[in-house]
DNA sequence: GATGAATGAGTATTCATTCAT
DNA sequence: TATGAATGAATACTCATTCAT
């Protein structure tokens, strides 16, 4: 691949994953696609073999970033606080969110789309539930470091928590969109979790 | 309308239902539309002035129902255990969440589609947001009447709590979409927020 | 054929008139023609068996009015001025061409139309050429009764003036269409007919 | 525009202005313009926006042509004679109006088609009542040089002598039309407009 | 006689994709 | 490698026409 060729397939990832997540897999065309790459709509084409495999590509483009907050996490057992450590790991969660579930919504709206994502989901390790384990296994330290309670099912513990930074980026693109407005308090929803709500016996 | 319009009317609201959520809105054909209703394509634009306001009335409609489990519960405040009536609700929000969701993700991918939805959306009280004010109420109520731990943030809870529904309904989507398979625990999630999983210093 | 189906049908025939006359044949609908004869599309294939043939009644219908000038001509030999007889006839012609000459325009778009023309336009004479013949004939009487010049050819002549009208009505719908005005002077396009422009030898 | 592309544009101007023509505005396909032009439908929206504009580019490109005689009249006063130069300008009239009659009758079928003619209409001076101007201003030429009356109204003349080949061109269509024949004598018009009709005093 | 729901062929236009240059 | 002209299948939507009520 020349230096030309690569800088092109950028542009194009670039302009792709901008249009797929505007207008969803389906509702984007190749042809504004190929616009704001700068491109002609043929040299696509030169690059990836159909519009499908270009939409794979995105999609395991954006997987690869920022996931180091994520899988580092366990290592971080017994440092700083579990409250520093998992508001940390929240707003990482977020940022990733805020880039993937917009291309997972385009996704879901093809049903064959889902086999082209599958090598980049396995490689990857999934980034939709992939926070999922790597929570629980840090949540399982800081219980055998005493920090957590002992009687706290961890699986459970981390959905709750996932499902937050989750939860506030699908609320926040639906309000950008109907012009609502939902101040979601993150922080607050992971002290409760935190803390838990009921009145102690 | 006579009664034979009225049917068909229905059967196209069903089959459009449907073909938005596989489809997304882009994706849907009016082809396809038709085909399951059983109609002729032209039959759609007899009863909707074009696809958009297909789409609107199948929005409309899927929030209309199912909505009582959430309104009546600021009104069980005392009643039962607080455990029981989260978990009823959790459940319901679900219910209501696997019907709107798709639609919502389907929504997200024509950004004049928004306009659409905002007659439906406004009267029935913004279905994806609604569920956070009345489960915030019955939290404060159940404050004041001793059974919530009175340093806890209402607010915060109830965006906790019905993060969880969401979540679970968009990862369920996703997991079946990818073949993946993810056991997640709404009831255990549910638990961890009551009860906290900090260690009590 | 009882009283409200005559009331029905002459109704369809004056709506179709219009829309035909504003939107050619192939750009007047069923649907428009039946909205503004206030009633339904359906009613439209019970007074006549298709479009085609609803266009020829319009067409047929046109005609019939208004014609006794043109033929009423030749016997007016002899009457009052050469001038005022033709002034007359010319407005005359006018007035039937300013209805007449759309339909055509109307019908010229669609080659098989032609065909649901034929019948109307033998019986009455082809609305369109028919005004030549009787004006000819009222220019040779004149030319036997000396009011005429004996050098001059009836027929070109009848040309001449029957050019007049015709020109000025189809001008004047171009200028209404494209917004610019014409004044065209019919009657002193007439004078010079009558006199001659070439100066006498 | 590469050379292919061109020759493309060219063969569609082509088709479209013959399909126009049969089957007026609304009644042209872009499925038949496309066919007779050799290509695939999709190719006439790499060269033209829409139908319309198709229709626009056809219109100006009609108008283009054959103007010299008209324009170039006023300076031929006191050559020749009056006579040829008159005729030979009707002759001239004649070609453009048979090529843009059709065209206007098409577009008089649908209302906002006068809005894509205006531009190629101002430019090119307006091709239906154009050649009035021009006309008028060398009849008043030749009426300084002696050659025609002094009591003649020129802009008056101008339309008795412009409306024969309008109406030579209107009629024709219309005998091919219904297959009826009408040999008009357009030399023998001029000649009486030449001369006039009446007997002089 | 009249309705209006339903039809299915047809319309202009767009799309992902191919290919000669 | 990149272009842009060309394609033809597909799309949303309209139309003249039919038919049960």
């Amino acid at each position: 691949m020349t230096q030309r060729g690569d800088a092109t397939r950028q542009q194009l990832l670039d302009a792709a994953a901008a249009v797929f997540v505007e207008r969803g897999y389906a509702g984007a065309t190749t042809k504004e696609i190929a616009r704001r790459a700068g491109v002609s709509e043929g040299t696509i084409y030169r690059h990836f073999a159909d519009k499908r495999e270009l939409f794979g590509a995105v999609f395991a483009n954006s997987n690869a970033a920022d996931f180091e907050a994520v899988t580092a996490l366990p290592g971080l057992a017994g440092t700083k606080t579990v409250r520093e450590n998992l508001l940390f790991l929240i707003e990482a969660i977020q940022d990733v969110e805020r880039e993937v579930a917009p291309l997972r919504a385009a996704a879901s709206t093809d049903a064959d789309l889902a086999v082209a994502l599958m090598p980049a989901t396995s490689d990857s390790a999934s980034a939709a539930v992939g926070p999922l384990d790597p929570l629980a296994r840090y949540l399982e330290a800081e219980k055998r470091l005493g920090r957590i309670r002992t009687d706290v099912d961890c699986a459970s513990a981390a959905f709750a928590l996932f499902a937050i930074p989750f939860a506030a980026v699908t609320m926040d693109r639906l309000a950008r969109a109907t012009g609502a407005s939902v101040g979601n308090d993150m922080v607050g929803a992971v002290d409760v979790v935190l803390r838990g709500i009921l009145m102690p016996e």
